[in-house]
RNA sequence: CGGCGUGUGGCUCAGCUUGGUAGAGCGCUACGUUCGGGACGUAGAGGCCGCAGGUUCGAAUCCUGUCACGCCGACCA
């Protein structure tokens, strides 16, 4: 069924996908452009969804037994220049701090693009024995990559994240640590975002700058196209060999430690817009919305609307609910919490008043239904669960719909060239041929996923022996 | 960094070709009527036309330069 597009001012996915997008950044009000170019203004309505992500991301790093610090903001350049491939990965999007006041400085220092070095250099320091280890600290923060090409939360060149650096006795530790980080961003991002995610590694050549392996959480759009939402990183021992990060280990013995890394920025509300908005603009997931009921009075100048649409607010206290009491017209206001991603709303006019009921409608499908005001509470407690599990299943769907196999060249290409989404195929762990692949045909690898499965024997580009199965697509 | 495009009240844009007193709609403010899918009336406020030069009696309009932003590519969370 064609959904029936009730905002003029959102120009529809089908139409222009990327227009869409920016449209329902704005009409949601989660950011405003800045004079900077890639900088935005995070909103209220955005900050917010960031909040809760900390919030809830962070209650389970912390079960884990991550710690949060705050490293500075600047870095040496002689600190950054320590890793030679970590710097030639970022040295060209650096922003360079040259004046200190009205002085040049002896030696110019970058804006974060990330804290690896600065970690490395306190390790350094701080990591004597054993008995230190390990370390696993986090920090929130924003870094700056002076990107070309900007787009609200998917690229700007300020933005926010955590990035968490570890440091272990062992790389068996490490390893451990750098799966057990990818599986919480997999969970939080189906539990909380209800999005789906495709877990895996990243080839030689998608890897981070510096890291031994990297390993991701890829997700796909509604327009198809990927996006790396989380990464982790092992490092093995080369930064700690660069840096001179030792230990005396048990055994009497001066040891490198093993270290890793791994992050998720704001880029992940990007996520939650692509994999859930529609024509009438954001959806929310329930357990990450900032308002989660948007009750809405009709005729609330009339006696006792109002105050009734207090009282239903109040008695929802066990949600995040507020009445919009403004004075625009309801069907201003329902526009308003669709075009917001608000999970529900609740509708309450003199006729239900009468009636003890009340309507209530689901942002995700706009079914509407009365309820009996002395259910409400437990319905809507209810619907929100439900609310969050549809999500979750019609993203993981739409998933499992886009996800392509191909066994031979001709398939792959044509694959590509009618389907937007993740194609599955085998590939012969040739970096030549991942690079021919994304020349030829503007498609990079998204992952090796962990769940391996045996599609034939041979390269599905080259024809020489298949080594791995990857996930290949076209990525934000 | 390449290609394209756009800069005129808060927003969306018209006006520019052919130079002659800065416009519209929306939004905003006040009052009143409305209210179950972006209601309406009346009255008001608000603009060195991105910036800098130039041509001209006269520039939003023509010329030169410049800056900014947006979109699409190459690179990246």
């Amino acid at each position: 069924m064609a959904e029936k597009k009730l905002v003029e001012a959102i120009t529809s996915m089908s139409e222009d996908f990327a227009q869409w997008y920016t449209d329902v950044v704005k009409k949601a009000e989660l950011i405003d452009y800045s004079n900077v170019k890639g900088c935005m203004v995070i909103k209220p309505a955005g900050y917010a969804i960031w909040e809760n992500i900390q919030k809830r991301m962070d209650e389970r790093f912390k079960a884990t037994g991550v710690e949060n610090v705050y490293m500075p903001m600047f870095i040496p350049e002689s600190l950054l220049q320590k890793e030679k491939d970590h710097v030639e990965g970022f040295a060209p999007e650096v922003a360079w701090v040259t004046h200190g006041g009205l002085n040049p400085l002896q030696e110019r220092m970058c804006v974060r693009p990330t804290s690896e070095t600065l970690f490395c250099d306190f390790y350094k320091g701080d990591i004597h024995s054993y008995r230190d280890l390990p370390r696993v600290y986090n920090q929130w923060c924003s870094v700056v990559r002076w990107e070309k090409e900007t787009r609200p939360f998917l690229r700007s060149r300020e933005f926010l994240w955590q990035e968490g650096h570890t440091a272990h006795a062992t790389a068996g530790e490490a390893q451990e640590r750098t799966e057990q980080m990818l599986n919480v961003y997999a969970d939080f991002c189906e539990e909380v975002l209800a999005i789906p995610v495709v877990k895996g590694r990243k080839t030689e050549k998608e890897k981070f700058a510096g890291a031994e392996a990297t390993y991701t959480i890829e997700a796909l759009m509604h327009d198809g196209k990927a996006l790396q939402s989380g990464t982790s990183h092992n490092f093995g021992d080369g930064f700690a060999r660069a840096f001179g990060i030792q230990f005396t280990d048990k055994d009497n013995q001066l040891k490198y430690v093993h270290q890793t890394s791994w992050g998720v920025s704001t880029r992940i509300i990007g996520a939650i817009i692509m994999v859930h908005g529609d024509d009438s603009g954001l959806v929310l997931p329930p357990e990450i919305a900032p308002t989660q009921v948007m009750i809405i009075p009709i005729q609330q100048k009339k006696e006792g609307v109002l105050d009734k649409a207090y009282e239903l607010r109040d008695k929802l206290g066990s949600f995040r609910v507020k009445v919009d009491d403004s004075d625009k017209s309801p069907g201003w206001k329902f526009s308003e919490q669709e075009m917001r991603g608000i999970p529900m709303r609740v509708e309450i006019g003199p006729k239900d008043i009468e009636a003890g009921k009340c309507v209530i409608c689901r942002r995700d499908t706009r079914e509407k239904t009365e309820v009996a005001l002395d259910k409400l509470e437990e319905t809507v407690g209810e619907l929100l669960k439900t609310i969050q599990s549809d999500m979750l299943a019609r993203a993981r769907k739409h998933l499992e719909e886009h996800t392509y196999t191909a066994v031979n060249r001709e398939e792959f290409e044509r694959v590509f060239a009618e389907k937007s989404g993740f194609v599955k195929a085998m590939w012969c762990g040739e970096r030549e041929c991942e690079e021919a692949i994304k020349e030829n045909m503007a498609v990079t690898s998204r992952c090796m996923p962990f769940e391996q499965e045996c599609l034939s024997d041979t390269c599905v580009y080259c024809g020489r022996p298949a080594k791995k199965m990857v996930y290949w697509g076209r990525a934000y």
